[in-house]
DNA sequence: ACGGTTGGTTCGATGAACGAACTCTTTGCG
DNA sequence: CGCAAAGAGTTCGTTCATCGAACCAACCGT
C-alpha cells in the first residue's frame, strides 16, 4: 500500500485509526492474533506475509500498544494484543461480516457462536440467543458452509484454524 | 499502502474485503461518501488525495458495486454509494470509534445520533434511548467535544462537515 | 557435536503513490 | 458572443514501500 502511514492531519478519529492499522497485512495480523496465532512463523506461514514486512509490523504495533511481546517456551517471544488490540474486534467482525455478505458464494465462511449459550453472535456483537454482547473470550469461532476444506498445503495453522475453537486462546 | 490488491488467496472473507477497501484512502473515501461528499474536487479537497489515486480509486470502486456514478450538474458526474457500499458503515463506525477511543485526547470527535429520537447511537449501531438499529440515512452526525473547529484552510468541505448534518445527505 | 527449527536481517528489483504541471470541457459573467 | 475561471481528469518523473529470496544467529532435541 505504499502507506507512509501519515494521511493529511484530518480531524477525524478515523484517520487516525487507520494510520494505525490501515497499512497492508496489518489488520490481518491483529485477526490472527484474535484468532489465536502467537509466532513469528506462524503468522509467515498463514499470512504469507514477507518476513521483514512483518517485523516491521509487529514492532510499529508493539510500539502502538496494540500488541505486547511476551516471553515464549525458551527465549522465544510470543505477540499477544492487549486491550487496546482487542478494541478492534469489532472493526475485524464487521469487515469479516461485509466480506462473507458480498463475497462468499458458498455461504458465510466463520460463524461466531457464544460459548456456553450456543447462540450465534450477529453483527452488532450481541447473542441472537441471550441478547448479551459478547466479550471476545466468550467467542467460538466455528467453519460456516462457505468454508473450503484447508488443503494441506496451506499449512498447519490454515488446518488448525477450520476447526472450532475459542477466540484468543493460543494455536500452540 | 503498495496494496497489490491481492493478498494470498485466503479462505478468510476479510481478505476479500481487505482487498476491495484496503488499499489506502479506499475507506477514507467511503466515509466521506457516507457524510455526502459526492464531487471529485471535493473528495480532493477534503482527504489531500493525488488527483491521479482519486480516479483510480473511484473506478474501481464502480467497478466493484460499491459507488455508483450518477449525472450531476451539467454534464458532470457524480459518486454515490450502492447499497453495497452502504453496508461498509458497520466497519468505518467501529474504526471510528476505536479511534475516538484511543486517539482523542480532547474526548469524542464526532457523535452520531438518532434523528428524531435524539438517542445516541452507540458501536454495535443501536440506539441508546429507543434500542432499535439505526440506518444510516436516520443517522444524525454531530460533532463531539474533540473536534477542533475547522480553520478556514482546511477548505468549506470541512467546514461543512463540522457542523450537524444527515449522513447520505449531499453537502452540495 | 550437529542438523533442524525459530526468529529474524539484508539486499536488489519492482511497482505504487506522490505531487506538480498540463489538458480539455463546462460554467459564469459582462 | 468573448473571456476568464473552475471542474474533472491525465501525464510524468521522483521517491519510497513492498516483495521475495537469501543469509545469519541463536536455540533445541538427540
Amino acid at each position: 500500500m505504499g502507506l507512509p502511514r501519515e494521511y493529511t492531519n484530518q480531524a477525524c478519529s478515523m484517520v487516525r485509526a487507520l494510520e494505525i492499522v490501515g497499512e497492508r497485512w496489518t489488520l490481518l495480523i491483529v485477526r490472527d492474533a484474535v484468532f489465536g496465532v502467537r509466532r513469528f512463523s506462524d503468522f509467515v506461514e498463514h499470512l504469507g506475509i514477507p518476513r521483514a514486512v512483518l517485523t516491521e509490523r509487529l514492532e510499529f504495533l508493539i510500539g502502538e500498544g496494540v500488541l505486547e511481546r511476551v516471553p515464549g517456551p525458551g527465549k522465544r517471544s510470543e505477540y499477544e494484543l492487549t486491550a487496546k488490540g482487542r478494541g478492534l474486534w469489532p472493526v475485524v467482525r464487521a469487515l469479516s461480516a461485509w466480506g462473507d455478505e458480498h463475497y462468499a458464494p458458498g455461504g458465510r465462511r466463520r460463524v461466531f457462536v457464544h460459548a456456553g449459550c450456543e447462540g450465534e453472535v450477529a453483527q452488532p456483537g450481541t447473542c441472537l440467543r441471550c441478547g448479551a454482547e459478547v466479550p471476545l473470550a466468550e467467542t467460538v469461532m466455528t467453519p460456516g458452509p462457505g468454508l473450503a476444506p484447508p488443503s494441506p498445503e496451506d499449512g498447519q495453522v490454515s488446518a488448525l484454524l477450520a476447526r472450532p475453537r475459542h477466540l484468543l486462546q493460543p494455536v500452540h
